[in-house]
DNA sequence: AAGAAGTCCTGGGCGC
DNA sequence: TGCGCCCAGGACTTCT
């Protein structure tokens, strides 16, 4: 599922589409554009030059001239890839936005989670998953302290914490899951009882592994694919999520499963404590 | 007011 | 081969 190196990912891919125009948007199921109303979204769109390709959270945004914001949420199975305009829609196509130079720009999704939003200028905070963001996790806004003082007012376990994008912008199931085994912790702890050291080990296991995320170009486990329409490398690499029962790569024990935060949760019970 | 539970949605995997 | 059942999960809403 996309998380933030996934849409890091895809916003790299669509980096040249800078520059580009939106000819035409053809809209193949509706309930995927929430704002605003359909007709709206068609005339505000066609005809706009996009001036940049921006990533917030697990958000992809195409900035057009007008200053309005053309805003992504993938969820589970969205895609974003980039064809040739004369290029058929898939079945689980939703929208395919139609660009000068012979391209096309298609947001497929199977399970039709994944949201499409257009804003004025401005006006990003009016979704309302990109209110109340945490600062983006590999910039220098997310310090330790900044990471301990989110924590603070926790006391379910952390895993669930780790999930809310208030503390942890653009994380998901897939590298909160990674990040605990790499710091070395029990997805079922609760937050009041974490160490500062330990606090410490998952600030830094948080950035290794979304940064090594975005080095592999993303985890395809299932439905991701890049703006190119081509897997990821990470789940190559993957410590514990979806290897329930197979061997931990670091002490051999078989790696359990169980229901965290209301998540499927993978951990290895000898090296997280 | 944080956290748990229910909701949306469909394809894939399972048992029989 | 095919049917029915259950599961996956991001984020919003509702309830506690």
């Amino acid at each position: 599922m996309p998380e933030l190196p996934e849409v890091e990912t895809i916003r790299r891919d669509l980096t040249p589409l800078a520059g580009r125009t939106i000819t035409d948007v053809e809209v193949l199921w509706p309930g995927a554009i929430k704002a605003p109303a359909l007709r709206e979204f068609g005339e505000r769109v066609r005809g706009q030059r996009i001036t940049g390709v921006e990533r917030r959270g697990k958000h992809l945004i195409l900035c057009l001239a007008s200053g309005e914001e053309l805003i992504f949420h993938l969820r589970l199975t969205g895609r974003l890839v980039l064809t040739p305009a004369e290029q058929e829609p898939g079945r689980h196509t939703r929208a395919v936005f139609f660009l000068d130079e012979g391209e096309a720009l298609h947001f497929a999704d199977v399970r039709k989670f994944g949201t499409i939003h257009l804003v004025k200028a401005g006006e990003r905070q009016a979704v309302s998953s990109l209110a109340g963001l945490a600062p983006e996790p590999l910039s220098e806004e997310f310090t330790l302290d900044w990471f301990r003082s989110a924590l603070a007012r926790r006391r379910g376990p952390i895993k669930g914490a780790l999930l809310d994008q208030a503390v942890v912008a653009g994380m998901g199931n897939i590298y909160a899951d990674e990040a605990l085994f790499r710091a070395g912790l029990r997805p079922d702890r609760p937050v009041p009882e974490l160490a500062s050291a330990e606090v410490e080990r998952l600030w830094e296991a948080i950035r290794a592994v979304l940064a090594e995320g975005i080095r592999l170009r993303g985890t395809s486990v299932r439905d991701y694919v890049d703006g190119r329409g081509e897997p990821g490398g990470f789940q190559k690499v993957l410590s514990v999520y979806g290897r329930k029962g197979q061997p931990c790569r670091r002490c051999g024990a078989p790696l359990q499963r169980m229901r965290v935060a209301g998540r499927g949760t993978t951990f290895c019970p000898h090296c997280q404590r």
